[in-house]
DNA sequence: AGCGCCCCGTAC
DNA sequence: GACGTACGGGGCGCTA
């Protein structure tokens, strides 16, 4: 009859798991910069083991602090051991947490060490019966391995049974005390005997068969040394048996069956991964929608007496959300301090209608504040039903995705369902689940809705508070409260007015297009030799490098296929080659038609304007982005390009005005180094290029050649955005070692800017992070990792962030200032567009002059800076002509 | 059909 | 590898 399976417990050594995983995983901290290094990496030890073994008991031996037995019997005992790391100590409470939140009980008995509870443990166990796995990674606990006892060695990655010890070590288990006592230990400050080492004491166990025969027959030992040793330090020999010996009779009287492991506290768990930012775990943990937890399902209110009713009771501070498709608002969604949710779904008509009201009251309410999840799509949605707004703004806004955003601005998402996954541990309820699904929308009073509607409000109101203080932790509300939130209302004005587009123009520029792509397309053919797709880059590699068999100038990045992008079309061009210049023609001509041609008309609204979506929470440097369509890339630098411009128009009467900065971020730079020449040349209004030029190659101003001021021109844009002297080369079509002096030169004759490059590289370095004007913050982990393209990259976006980050904080700056200027004084004329140094503006023909004028100088004078800053302005039926 | 990745190109 | 920040179109393969 075969034994029963037996049971299996798993002891942790506790202190030198977490040792390991505190040297083994270096710099890992969360956002406060609290270390979390040693919580995470024996965390993750645990998780594994209860995966892949599934234990049945399992407990932690932890040390208790001193005095132990063993300190009482030799003072010096562990005298060398260095302190507990300082980054170490604070994180012992958190593995603590840890282990109570998996339910994993830690086993410490006063006077002894952590090796005296597993040795006594394991002992008990085994005799009880069970199986048992000691996991550590100090190998003095090998005297423990017999039959029943095993033990998993962290790092070496080996389960010891009793032969592999014999094997590894050259003695059996019940051995390994006496070599340890002959060879002592240094770190512990265990004396062994003078002169015996590992291999010595493994040859005399193993020749006299243990340690009592060893001392007893020490004249018999051949080698001189070991012979003195031994019977001159037999004492020192004695002691350190009897400290290296685990104790296993301790007087513990543990039941067994409370080591039996039980389900994992899933809320403690979720907590900790949160405040420690254990995001990937935090995410594997899962979690149910907090909705389950009841308390955050919206009451709808049925009638007009009920919202007011149910609203009434909300108190100050409010929560909003607006819940519906793009713009077609479904309903509100609003709650109080504490936490109560009130729903108004829009297809009540009279219920709307108070709602709409509420609203107008709340936002117009200069003495309220007002929380939500990107309230600009709050605020755009309540107002676009009646074509003009209701309300305006006047609250203050607390807007839990911009600050978060501020935060973290380099986050790949502040969206809402992902804030709340990683810091409230909550799935969101989607907007399928809700009901919205393939055109179908939530049928009205569907308890999923009123779920998707309390989550969209409850969701941010709980993590606001956190929000606010990181922050105010990272000093972050100026940048808050002076710039994104007033920004909101701005930018809600700008999308809802939108920009005149001429469409019958768009369609007859489109017409001209492609009778020109029909002729490209009958010559690439025709030298091709074949027909294919010239849309494809795949299929025209083929062609020009198996079929024609050109050389290939490079293979691209991610799947080491040909490359044909314009450079590579250029570089063939050059080489006398006819395919690659009607390709280069082709695909320009294809990208302005597909992209914008004949894209726009398709997203122009009922007004006939085209309303672009200004994103503040994307950009990592703090810029803004615009989708839907993308007004900041329109083309500008062709003849044929800028033609698409002159489709923005203003309506008859009125006019566009274009005010851009000039050369702001090259001031910037000029600001923040502190580059005198650079400097001199703002302030005596010279041609910043050729200002370069001069000085780089050493020329009077009036005598650099257009090529010297075009090289200086790439190399002032290149410095700002770290171009490495391969680059310069590759852009200049120079030879590298050229490049490189050129670098040098310019960094010689700027040694400022030089010195701001070092300068924010080594803060960088030193705090993670990097500062625009205004305190933005971006955070740079990788600034010193092991790895060189994750580190180079970083200190380029190190050196771009602060000018890019602050030439953007100028201009949102002087976006609230131009729009609350003219909503005083020009209420007529108002602001479009903003492509990251410019505005465009729509206003009376009569009034332009004056709203130039006013435009310049709320721009000009948004900051002192040491350079001035300078506005170019032009005006004009369309964009085209008002930038000409 | 919808989605995501890739390559490429537009802007500042 | 090699120049920062964005958005978007077409190709193409995968999944449903």
């Amino acid at each position: 009859m075969p034994e029963p399976k037996r049971e299996r417990l798993y002891l942790i050594d506790g202190y030198s798991n977490i040792f390991r995983a505190f040297y083994a995983i270096r710099n890992l901290s969360n956002s406060k910069g609290f270390p979390t290094n040693a919580v995470y990496g024996f965390h993750n030890m645990l998780r594994k083991l209860l995966r892949e073994e599934q234990p049945a008991l399992i407990g932690v031996a932890w040390d208790v602090s001193e005095p132990t037995i063993r300190t009482e019997k030799f003072k010096d005992y562990k005298a060398n051991r260095s302190p507990t790391p300082e980054d170490l100590k604070p994180q012992l409470p958190y593995i603590r947490k840890t282990l109570e939140a998996l339910k994993i009980p830690i086993l410490e008995m006063p006077e002894y060490e952590a090796d005296d509870v597993l040795g006594t443990l394991a002992k008990k166990a085994s005799a009880a019966g069970y199986d048992v796995t000691l996991v550590s990674a100090d190998k003095d606990l090998l005297q423990l391995v017999d039959e029943r006892v095993s033990m998993y060695h962290t790092g070496r990655e080996k389960l010891y049974d009793p032969a592999l010890v014999e094997k590894d070590l050259g003695v059996p288990p019940e051995r390994v005390i006496d070599i340890m006592a002959l060879k002592g230990d240094s770190v512990d400050n265990i004396p062994g005997v003078p002169g015996i080492g590992e291999k010595g004491a493994v040859q005399l166990i193993r020749e006299f068969g243990d340690l009592n025969s060893l001392l007893e027959r020490a004249d018999e030992v051949t080698r001189k040394s070991y012979r003195t040793g031994l019977t001159e330090h037999r004492d020192k020999a004695e002691l350190s048996r009897e400290l290296v010996t685990i104790h296993t009779d301790l007087p513990v009287d543990l039941d067994l069956e409370a080591l039996r492991l039980s389900e994992p506290d899933r809320d403690a768990l979720r907590e900790l991964y949160r405040e420690l930012e254990f995001f990937s775990l935090l995410e594997e943990l899962g979690s149910e929608p907090i909705a389950s937890e009841s308390v955050v399902a919206a009451t709808e209110a049925s009638t007009v007496a009920e919202w007011k009713r149910l609203v009434g009771k909300l108190g100050g501070d409010l929560c909003v959300a607006s819940v519906g498709a793009g713009d077609r608002p479904l309903g509100l969604a609003v709650s109080g301090a504490e936490g109560e949710v009130v729903f108004a779904d829009f297809r009540r008509d009279d219920v709307r209608a108070a709602a709409l009201e509420s609203v107008a009251g709340w936002f117009g309410d200069g003495e309220r504040e007002i929380a939500g999840h990107d309230l600009k799509e709050v605020i755009r949605m309540l107002g676009s039903e009646d074509g003009e707004r209701g309300f305006e703004v006047g609250a203050r806004l607390f807007d839990t995705m911009l600050a978060s955003y501020l935060a973290r601005s380099a986050a790949r998402s502040h969206e809402l369902e992902d804030l709340a996954l990683e810091r409230l541990g909550a799935h969101a309820v989607s907007r399928a689940e809700a009901g919205w699904d393939k055109g179908q929308e939530p049928p009205l009073g569907s308890e999923s809705l009123l779920t998707y509607t309390g989550e969209r409000v409850e969701l941010p109101r709980r993590m606001a508070p956190a929000l606010r203080s990181e922050l105010e932790a990272n000093s972050l509300e100026g940048v808050y409260e002076r710039l994104e939130a007033p920004l909101i209302p701005v930018l809600v004005r700008m999308e809802e007015r939108g920009i005149l587009l001429d469409t019958t123009f768009l369609g007859e520029l489109s017409a001209g297009m492609a009778g020109e792509l029909m002729e490209l397309e009958k010559a690439i053919y025709k030298i091709a030799g074949d027909k294919f797709n010239i849309n494809s880059p795949r299929q025209l590699g083929e062609i020009m490098f198996d079929q024609l068999g050109y050389p290939v100038i490079k293979k691209t990045r991610k799947t080491k296929s040909y490359s044909t992008d314009s450079a590579t079309l250029e570089e063939l061009a050059i080489r006398g080659y006819d395919l690659p210049e009607k390709i280069l023609r082709y695909r320009e001509v294809a990208k302005l038609k597909s992209t914008y041609v004949d894209a726009f008309p398709g997203l122009v609204a009922e007004d006939g304007r085209l309303h672009t979506r200004f994103y503040q929470a994307v950009a990592a440097t703090g810029r803004l982005a615009s989708a839907n369509p993308n007004m900041q890339n329109i083309p500008i630098r062709t003849e044929q390009g800028q033609a698409i411009r002159k489709a923005f128009r203003a309506p008859e009467g009125r006019a566009l005005v274009v005010a851009d900065y000039s050369q702001i971020e090259l001031r910037v730079l000029a600001h923040i180094a502190e580059e005198p020449a650079l400097v001199e040349a703002f302030r005596a209004g010279e041609d910043i290029h050729t200002a370069t030029a001069a000085r780089v190659f050493e020329v009077a101003p009036m005598l650099v050649t257009a090529e010297q001021r075009r090289a200086a021109k790439v190399i002032n844009f290149g410095i700002m955005y770290g171009m490495s002297a391969f680059g310069l080369a590759q852009n200049l079509r120079i030879p590298k070692a050229e490049a490189e002096r050129f670098i040098k030169t310019y960094l010689d004759r700027y040694a400022a800017v030089r010195r701001y490059m070092d300068e924010t590289i080594e803060g960088a370095k030193k705090e993670g992070k990097v500062e625009t004007l205004y305190g933005r913050i971006r955070w740079l982990p990788d600034i010193n990792s092991k790895n060189y393209n994750l580190r180079e990259n970083a200190k380029r976006m190190a050196i771009n962030a602060r000018i890019q980050g602050t030439a953007a904080d100028l201009l949102k700056l002087a976006m609230i200032r131009v729009d609350r200027r003219l909503a005083e004084e020009r209420a007529d004329s108002y602001l479009l567009l903003t492509v990251h140094d410019e505005l465009v503006l729509e206003a009376p023909e009569a009034d332009i002059e004056e709203v130039g004028a006013l435009v310049r100088q709320e721009m000009e004078h948004v900051e002192q800076l040491d350079v001035p800053l300078v506005v170019d302005l032009g005006h004009g039926k369309t964009w085209y002509d008002a930038k000409a």
